[in-house]
DNA sequence: AGCACCTATGCAACAAGTTGCAAGGGGTAG
DNA sequence: CTACCCCTTGCAACTTGTTGCATAGGTGCT
């Protein structure tokens, strides 16, 4: 629903091709809206056809011409009127969270415990890629732009829901494995 | 992707109607796996088509005739081999996260800081919501049996993710707040 | 010169998700 | 008896997101 919006975002901060934007979507930006690159060029191409965006195709050294896209007075507007608009709730889809409430059905238990903990390492490793691009892009938090503050405070959004996963993941584990513990005592 | 799999959990706690899945998926189930009625139809009669549910016209009281699903023995294997492996990463996509980054480019920083407060003000309501879930559906979760304690442990990581949103935007509003209190002295 | 690979862009078909609408049964009020 | 509302199910079209594939230019190697 906002891929457009957010393809406003990026080109405000710095006019793009759609070869360059795609990169973008695929690290710092796609951290909260990821898009593939077939989304992205049919939606510029919208896009500059309602008029919020201008091109210029710009020849490259050693590489194909590119297509630089830039926000347009019109397109400016739009940014600007719905970076207040209220959000519409995002529905919420989480595998993991279906799979774990629905551990119960599995064969083994072990199984999904096991596919639990390899999550949680996955959290903790984009958790830790998000302090190391913290700790990168912004060295010194204390003395930021406007613009410059508020890519450093959604950053840290991330880590705040990695850890947030983390701590459930670990909620989860220590309550099934003290159950475990609990039952092969009784067996003793 | 998953909503088979997310009906097949469902159903698995108790066969139901598509009309009763409905409810459900606005409700509780939908709190990490949210569904349109129309689309919850439709994957109901792939997945009877395919053989892993079943379903029996069952008559009612002063209501329609209703279709009640229940999982078949293919569709128990499908899901309980589903649950141990790794799901595939989510992509994320944040309206919010999107607007703040974004927010410098606003006419008006105050009207996105009265959003931000907004969603935060949502952000709890939900969050006490899955309190009140908790302290209603499991007042005594020390010694719940397996598939109780996933529900009741999966529905705290809905409080964790929604405390985690909460802190971003304390943190977020907190840190502009004090911004613009700092050019107010200046200006003075 | 030709081939393989990389880069940048984009078409087409399909899947997932949404919106709008509709059909038919049951019950109630006028 | 009729009209309206509720309930349950489901069709169709559209939007969003994905996958697969293709075109054309540029470069390097054989």
């Amino acid at each position: 629903m906002a891929l457009e919006h957010a393809l406003l975002v990026s080109l405000r901060e710095r006019a793009a091709s759609g070869s360059e934007l795609t990169r973008r979507f695929d690290k710092s930006f796609g951290y909260f809206w990821s898009a593939t690159h077939q989304q992205i060029y049919r939606t510029l191409a919208r896009m500059e056809a309602d008029g919020w965006l201008t091109s210029t195709v710009v020849p490259q050294q050693g590489k194909p011409d590119t297509k630089v896209y830039d926000v347009s007075p019109v397109g400016e507007k739009i940014l600007a009127a719905w970076l207040t608009e209220p959000p519409a709730t995002t529905p919420l889809r989480s595998d993991l969270a279906v799979k774990l409430r629905g551990a119960s059905f599995a064969d083994d238990r072990a199984g999904v415990l096991d596919m639990a903990r390899g999550q949680r390492a996955e959290h903790e490793a984009r958790a830790a890629a998000y302090r190391q691009m913290l700790a990168r892009q912004f060295p010194h938090p204390e003395d930021l732009p406007d613009a410059d503050l508020d890519r450093y405070l959604v950053l840290r959004a991330g880590v705040r829901v990695e850890e947030g996963w983390i701590g459930f993941l670990d909620e989860y584990l220590s309550t099934h494995e003290r159950r475990a513990a609990g039952v092969r005592a009784k067996e003793a």
